[in-house]
DNA sequence: TTAAAAATACCTCAAACAAGGTATTGGATT
DNA sequence: AATCCAATACCTTGTTTGAGGTATTTTTAA
């Protein structure tokens, strides 16, 4: 209880979230924030004069990719410990991180409170990867909500970033035009987005390829 | 004519036009391409182990921006020169290349012959700043579609990506949506786009913010 | 001081989209 | 066997867009 906080750095290039991180952490008195760095070039950077012991680093950013920063710095700093954030699970996302040598994974609808409660067991040397499913249980806000998009949910919205017309996606995917409107209104919805057009900017921002 | 070819690395993540300009200077026996790079930190990466005579560099790419990663190789290795490359011609962007120490600047809507023999002048030791307008009067294919837009048009590419809808974006402006709704078309028409989504993917994957 | 370019406004028609539904099927889980 | 859920399909209504125009005013540059 009396330990030194534990010094962390937040890698992400949506500033709001990161602006948010901040003070979650900045509430407890057993984490200290060193900074915000918008993307892996500036957390390189700061590495070369900074040692934190937490890095909290998103998966989706624009430019590199989070998995990919948590390889490279732990191989130079292997003691740094590292939890990688996303907005999605798509795919072996889990075991990608595992592999990259990460410390832990947590989905960015998980809540406050079970956010530091994992961070304090990951400073105590644990290893946590929540699977989404994991969080949405244990939170009424996103139970109702949950950001999971299904594989076809995420081929229609590769489509509709494209810019392809609703007919147009019917007829690659030989399926009814009506499906595929079904599947952009649910995909709305979970999104909380209220066109065609802010979609393709949440695919941008949020790094769906 | 017989001085050693010189060693060019491309520097930019739209890879079809990357691909397109290395085949255009591979045709030559006076350039030598050493490889096309992504993205700023694979091109410091690469510099570490390889130094070309010459680095041409895309302006608009996600992350790191040309004219940043221009000054920082410039200042470890000045005698490497540099020439940007840019889609658009916003405000004072050639005055910033002239401050980042590059040697030239050239809009990608200059055509290959022309930019063949203004790399040769920069190999040469000369400085070539093309504005825009020089360029569109020498190529009759790029006269009927000058990419230049003006700072209205911008203004509203940035209200259209945020996904406003025309109305939305009247009310913001305080004029009519026939306006809002001419300026689209005159967008679409000069990107030679087909609609405001696709619009919106051309603005994020050129750029602009 | 003219000519060109940019910004403005209006009109029409067909296509596409947004939001609200309902409903069936086929696979996975329990 | 019953349940859940993803994927499928259909329907209606009102709004927004896309594409084709024309035309006036203001600003900028020659």
């Amino acid at each position: 209880m009396s330990n030194k906080p534990a010094e962390v750095i937040i890698v992400d290039d949506h500033r709001l979230f990161a602006e948010g991180l901040y003070r979650i952490l900045d509430e407890e008195n057993d984490f200290t924030i060193l900074s915000i760095q918008n993307n892996g070039q500036e957390l390189m950077n700061q590495l070369n004069s900074l040692k934190p012991d937490l890095i909290l680093l998103d998966i989706q950013m624009t430019g590199e990719n989070g998995i990919v920063i948590c390889e490279n710095v732990k191989k130079k700093w292997p003691h740094i410990k590292i939890v990688l954030l996303s907005m999605f699970q798509e795919g072996d996302v889990i075991k990608q991180c595992r592999l990259a040598g990460a410390d832990g994974y947590i989905p960015k609808t998980t809540d406050a409170e079970i956010l530091k409660s994992n961070l304090r067991e990951i400073m105590e040397g644990s290893q946590v990867f929540l699977e989404l499913e994991t969080t949405i249980l244990t939170s009424d806000y996103y139970s109702s909500n949950p950001y999971v998009l299904s594989p076809r949910e995420l081929e229609i919205i590769r489509l509709i970033k494209k810019g392809k017309t609703t007919k147009a996606i019917a007829e690659h995917l030989n399926i009814s035009t009506f499906t595929v409107d079904t599947h952009r209104k649910n995909i709305l919805k979970k999104l909380r987005l209220h066109s065609g057009k802010e979609l393709i900017a949440f695919a941008y921002e949020n790094g769906i390829e």
